[in-house]
DNA sequence: CGCCGGATTTAA
DNA sequence: TAAATCCGGCGA
């Protein structure tokens, strides 16, 4: 029950702050809903309208609002109509930024984590934002919910030894400033990061 | 293994 | 019109 206990829930203030600070100190933490656990190992973050990669960055819209909301709080929003992603919102309220969870092994609830992604390898289960989103069988509803007090809830868990660093994932749109930042965390050795995975040997 | 197109909501 | 993506189909 002390504070290192890999299963009690995170308080928000262990991770407030800028994403691009933040970030990497969420791999390694679980993500629990009902029986499923995931254990992160990949991240992204995004920051305020200043970064040309981040949903912020045409101000505020009823879709991105939680970004400006307190930090321990989820945004979950739809993307190409199909996926649904799981941000956590770290930026002080009133501050837009947040951490995308790209990639997730799974720990625990492998009746109901194959009932929603199939019969497919367990490396395949939550290796992607959209596949994660599936895997926790996420919705409208779950955006701008509470992490710690909610149904969905970050957790303790252990933490990641000098992870990989490297640029962020599908921003081809965003400045070249921004492309180049290297804002995308992942534990290398971990079959559960997505593509682009990160090199084997670094 | 890689490339390609379709799915389908949100918002510029 | 393009997006913080995934999947199945096809060819090498």
């Amino acid at each position: 029950m002390n504070a290192d206990d890999p299963w009690a829930v995170l308080e928000p203030g262990a991770y407030a702050g800028r994403p691009s600070r933040v970030a990497p100190s969420l791999l390694g933490r679980y993500i629990r809903r009902g029986p499923v656990v995931l254990r992160i190992v990949e991240v992204e973050a995004y920051e305020g309208p200043e970064d040309s990669a981040s949903h912020a960055r045409f101000g505020r819209t009823a879709r991105n609002a939680p970004m400006w909301g307190p930090p321990g709080r989820a945004y979950v929003y739809l993307c190409y109509g199909i996926h649904w992603m799981l941000n956590v919102v770290t930026a002080a309220e009133g501050v837009a930024g947040a951490v995308l969870i790209r990639a997730a092994a799974p720990v625990q609830g492998w009746d109901v984590l194959r009932s929603r992604r199939g019969a497919r390898p367990e490396r395949e289960l939550a290796s992607g934002p959209g596949r994660l989103g599936q895997a926790l069988g996420l919705g409208a509803g779950h955006s701008g919910a509470s992490l710690s007090r909610g149904e969905l809830r970050l957790l303790v868990g252990v933490p990641v030894a000098k992870p990989w660093r490297g640029p962020r994932v599908g921003i081809d749109y965003a400045r070249a400033r921004d492309r180049a930042r290297a804002w995308r965390w992942a534990e290398a050795a971990s079959p559960h990061v997505s593509r682009p995975r990160p090199p084997l040997g670094g």
